[in-house]
DNA sequence: TTCAACATACCGACTGGTTAGTCTGCCGGT
DNA sequence: ACCGGCAGACTAACCAGTCGGTATGTTGAA
């Protein structure tokens, strides 16, 4: 009871308003106005009154705007470098695993399309060894993905007419587009777009 | 001799320095600096010391920050369409119509990497009417290319199992893609690149 | 041929507004 | 007494667009 008493203490003070704590709730509010109005068109004041809060608690918990950025790049990419993993590690036929991996990716930066889209985007904004960071974890993504495909090519499974580098950048290329055309409340669902374009893909590679 | 004298003094005038015109020169200084730093971090003054110019220049022949992205928008866009439609129009089957498109798009857009790459990434910086404008034009672009491949799912030379309009997004996904890997000198040539991107999108659409 | 009237192409200082980030200090809990 | 967690005024820099001015070229009439 007393830990309770403490633990909403402090939740009220971190937490004026709504449930969220502070730090979350500038995040959250930086991603739907960066994807929105862009990185370079909004303004640190906007992001702060968004979120209810004002500069002082911004610049308490983030060093900079582009460190905004770099944590909001840094929790997609770590889910979907975890899940990649998870599809790969699988015990399954690789047409399987590729399967699963390639339209995974794409339920998840629907369900993401904010980060997703300001990523793509803006990256390029990032400072130079953020910049850096960001490609380097990126690539490596990149590289278990093309793993999959150069697998299947050398087993035969997968037709090696298309060096795999393009046929991972080729899907990568959709998935990235994303952002420009899928709306919520389409006709399609995310899990429906996502079969689609892995169907594509692994039609693609058919022998 | 006298004709002569006046057109090269007059050319001296419109082109000091080089032998290109000051509004080209500014298009093309705009086009290397919105490609290198982005579109909002690229002044005013950066541009027109690129082009050797100053700023009564650039607003003597354009009226706004944003119609200089305009324009190189609709340079792109209106070479494109023109391509599409001589492809599309073509007295040949439609795999080799939608190939020759499909192909030629990737060859364009890598030919005029910087324009795409700024035109994708800063579509949405134009003012409200010259993005719908844009938008407007897109679109037709889109129809043209997606009733090519309904035209094949309809008499049956393409497999039907993926609507139309999600084929051409993926394959325009990875022409928009482009400008993130795709880099002259890479051990492709663009040629090469359109053609494995479009041998994808036609295995892909094998029945 | 000459000259005035006008037009075109550009220069560059200036303005009004915006912005990221800093800094001092309060406030409530431990 | 102290410190994390914030408030909010402040600063130094920057930037798109304007505007008055200059130089060069063109045209039409005397």
């Amino acid at each position: 009871m007393r830990t309770e008493e403490k633990r909403v203490a402090t939740m009220a003070r971190t937490t004026n308003g709504d449930g969220q704590p502070v730090p979350r709730r500038l995040l959250a509010a930086a991603t739907r106005l960066f994807a929105e109005r862009g990185f370079d068109r909004t303004s640190v004041q906007e992001i702060v009154e968004a979120a209810g809060v004002t500069k002082g608690a911004l610049y308490h918990y983030f060093g900079s705007k582009d460190d905004l950025l770099h944590e909001i790049y840094g929790r997609v990419l770590r889910l979907q470098q975890e899940r990649l993993d998870a599809f790969a590690d699988a015990d399954a036929p690789v047409e399987q695993r590729l399967r699963g991996a390639a339209a995974d990716v794409v339920v998840t930066t629907i369900e993401n399309l904010d980060d997703t889209t300001i990523f793509f985007r803006s990256m390029h904004h990032l400072s130079p060894e953020k910049y850096k960071q960001v490609r380097a974890e990126r690539r490596r993504y990149h590289e278990r993905f093309r793993a999959l495909v150069e697998e299947g090519q050398r087993t035969g499974v997968f037709s090696a007419d298309t060096p795999a580098d393009l046929v991972v950048d080729y899907h990568f290329g959709s998935v990235h587009h994303l952002g420009t055309w899928y709306r919520p409340g389409g006709s399609l669902a995310p899990q429906q777009v996502a079969d689609h374009l892995a169907d594509l893909l692994l039609r693609a590679l058919r022998p």
